[in-house]
DNA sequence: CATTTTCATCTTGCATACTAGATTAATATC
DNA sequence: GATATTAATCTAGTATGCAAGATGAAAATG
């Protein structure tokens, strides 16, 4: 599937153009609905229209941007659809993994969870908010290798990137980092215990939290979301 | 993700591109490691470079094509990463489909199943394969709609095209289509039964005829795989 | 003043020309 | 004859110019 950044051997200002505009976009410094021209990007970036109509052109085959001839290029809008399809992806496959993870965890992986933990703890404490995001996302890699599907880590990662896009409408991540590491902790202990059922059902609540958290947000801002 | 066919009110000739690439790699009349030259399909389509750079850099965005500053733009082998991938998520996210479908079948659900088998039998006794090709798909797109998750079929769709391909290189499907039908049956009546267990696991049966088509293939056409 | 029409301006799509690096075949060298 | 070197030919990346449709504001009309 989509990579996150076309993996060359030599880099290209699309590759730049890209990766810049990717990062806007999904931190929300450009919004769903922004118009975005070729041309004031062309300037921006010092560059001809080319390079950014290419970058334009992958942005919009995953989905971040809708393109229509003629007409103005914008940020592409949330829809609950595929709001709902990331829902459910995201369940099945962690589902998935963490029963694998009960299965194959030894003492090593074991370590590796519990550092996890350890890290998570000195990012809350320290209140960092950027770092436990990055922690959140190595704690579910370190699931999928234990679970010997690092692959699996590649779906999760996209789907998770969708929503935290929408969720950084929502209220800082500060408020709830102690509730999720609290979660991390109740999935880690399961699967170092083999119990696959236990770390599935502290799995699936602590998916469950966004939930809520997306359906205020699109109740707040409706402005964000494709009409059905 | 990446749309089959990007969704514009004016087609543009990207799309005519696009589209008749895509078909011509999924088919395997473009072969995993072929070269294609951007000149020589302008040429072929009477359009310039430009209108086929966009469309080979949206089919190397969903993994078709691998494109490479400077050097040719080749059609992506097959990895048994990305096999693995492939099946994993689609199993995962078909048990989920299979569980949720039994529970939530009603009459109009198992008629539509049934009516679907009854199709599959024809194109059985008249041996059209391609018709079968196209009932599969039917067959787990009713699924997905009786477990009211259609946005799961875009998944296991796009996972299904991927191993599609592969299965081109081995024997004809028309050996295995009674198997397969008798499959599809199973599953059909777990549903309907409400037997979730059981759809789940002749799911599973279904899926696990895969693993070993794909492997004799792989030992046979190395070299239309990556190298590891 | 409200409505329609027109026109300037904006948008992306496409064609062409050129560049720099990768490839490959021919040549030179040993 | 095998190997190293060179040069012709391929590749995709980028710049620029023009065309056609969409947009929105200004002007004309009732």
């Amino acid at each position: 599937m989509a990579h996150a950044a076309q993996i060359t051997d030599t880099r290209t200002s699309v590759d730049d153009i890209f990766d810049l505009l990717r990062s806007e976009i999904l931190s929300l410094k450009l919004r769903p609905g922004d118009k975005l021209s070729e041309v004031d990007m062309a300037t921006r970036f010092g560059v001809s229209r080319q390079p950014v109509r290419d970058a334009f052109s992958r942005l919009a085959n995953q989905d971040l941007l809708v393109i229509r001839p003629k007409r103005a290029t914008v940020v592409k809008r949330f829809s609950t659809r595929e709001i709902n399809k990331s829902r459910f992806v995201r369940s099945a496959i962690e589902e998935r993994v963490l029963r694998r993870a009960a299965d194959l965890c030894d003492l090593v992986g074991a370590a590796r969870l519990d550092m996890a933990l350890a890290e998570q703890q000195k990012a809350l404490e320290s209140k960092d908010v950027a770092a436990f995001g990055q922690l959140d996302y190595a704690f579910h890699k370190t699931l999928c290798e234990i679970a010997q599907v690092d692959f699996a880590f590649d779906v999760i990662m996209e789907e998770k990137a969708k929503v935290d896009r929408l969720c950084l409408l929502g209220l800082a991540k500060e408020d709830r980092m102690s509730e999720l590491i609290s979660d991390h902790y109740k999935i880690a202990k399961a699967v170092e215990n083999h119990d696959a059922d236990g770390a599935v059902i502290a799995g699936m609540k602590h998916l469950g939290r966004l939930d809520d958290t997306i359906k205020r947000i699109s109740a707040q801002n409706s402005d964000y979301f494709d009409p059905e």
